[in-house]
DNA sequence: CTCTGAGTGTGCGATATCGCACCCACACAT
DNA sequence: ATGTGTGGGTGCGATATCGCACACTCAGAG
């Protein structure tokens, strides 16, 4: 019965998905649902993964937190990839903070089931080292942005990597929190989100952001959002997963 | 003969030299030298990789080129890396360009072969997923660092990542082509160079930079530097290299 | 129903960087 | 020794973003 409502819970989540059917039967019993809040921090800077974590419905991002304070996200993770890459790429640790900026499920998965899994050298190793792959362009694609591109175009790619990995419309989360992710001040999200809402791409309430014209937030954003829509898609889309393509 | 000189190549890689002997001893003959003139282009932005790169006396770096030519790296790999991790990684390719950022020396491996040591999965592998982690800190900490850090000590982090893989004091690159790998104006670079000039840390003469005061650049950079750098101490350093620690 | 505070909208001067323009000067080739 | 072109220095107005300040307003708590 639990077992059933995890392997349900399992095939939401894309790399669980792509993976065989004996491998997927496998490793089931070693996966466990966990109800993530908003703010939560699944690991900081230099701590050491007791889990990784598939994301079903949750989202989370990395966090890079400098001395001052400041704070600049590096990436998001929903349910097309794992959080921890570190546990087998055998760092152990990285420099950013794990965070759950949409609250919702992951499945967890003990770090040394995890280390067995990807030592054996099969499609599980292939799909981590496959993500991990895309989640190093999403990375660079973070830094060009950063450099090149003006807020009101990151803040649609950000909205953009955010509703592909939610299930609906309605995002949950303040300009301020934006901000933080952004590295921008909370101001500067405002406004960005005053020009989007005047021209009706999306909606703008109290602690909500409503996409209204997704493909008009396409257009909008920098060409980051596809290159790495696209790279994704490549690297785990068509022939990867049983779900995708 | 030609063996000989390779293996004492070889040892000036740190990857390679990580290697314990007898893993070496079969490597070394997959290896082949070559000589890479400033500027040349490894690979291009999502072109298949014949060959991955253990640079000995080279630097590379990584470039990302918008749709609008504007460019920005987003790593440099020298003698303590390999160029080409989407090879093992299961990508093929990758959406940046790799490109020689200083002129020296790299041994090639062919495409076949770097799978083939991979997929043994022993101390190969772990040197290589250890250093594509470690080249994820280096990704995501530009990425922080373009968004939150002034030209300044962008560039005092930008020169001294360069002058870690050389082997002089004499950086032999002009403004321009420094202008590119930060993304921002060839003016820019020339503005807080000068700068670093007046304060005696580096001297500044046409198409060459030299370093002055290690010391006091490490100061004067963000602290992006030192997390890079400890970084890779921790992840390829004590313990992993026969030379490190 | 009212109070309160988190979330948001707006204005203003300061700063960093940009884009452009132009000149200077050194290194190398003739 | 002299010309020529690449690389470097400098100035200026335009723009994006910042830091700060403050006013408004909705939603939930009492």
């Amino acid at each position: 019965m639990a077992t059933k409502m995890t392997q349900d819970l399992a095939r939401t989540n894309y790399l669980l998905d792509a993976l065989h059917d004996e491998d997927l039967r496998r490793i089931l019993p070693k996966l466990s649902p966990v109800k993530m809040e908003l703010g939560q921090v699944l690991y900081e800077s230099g701590e050491k993964l007791a889990h990784a974590y598939f994301p079903t419905t949750a989202i989370i991002s990395l966090l890079y937190i400098m001395e001052s304070g400041s704070t600049a996200e590096i990436g998001i993770i929903g349910n097309d990839g794992i959080v921890g890459v570190s546990l087998f790429m055998g760092g152990e640790t990285t420099t950013n903070r794990g965070i759950i900026q949409s609250a919702g499920c992951v499945l967890q998965m003990k770090e040394k089931d995890v280390k067995e899994e990807f030592k054996r050298g099969d499609r599980f190793q292939e799909l981590m080292l496959r993500y991990t792959q895309a989640l190093m362009t999403q990375i660079s694609q973070t830094a060009v942005c950063n450099r090149l591109h003006p807020i009101d175009q990151q803040l649609c790619r950000w909205l953009l990597l955010s509703h592909d990995r939610l299930h609906t419309d309605k995002l949950v989360m303040t300009h301020d929190l934006i901000s933080n992710m952004l590295g921008v001040r909370r101001e500067g999200v405002t406004l960005a989100a005053t020009k989007l809402a005047a021209r009706k791409l999306i909606t703008n309430k109290r602690g909500t952001i409503t996409v209204i014209d997704r493909q008009a937030l396409e257009v909008a954003a920098c060409e980051c959002y596809q290159v790495v829509n696209t790279e994704y898609n490549r690297l785990l889309g068509r022939g990867m997963s049983r779900t995708f393509g």
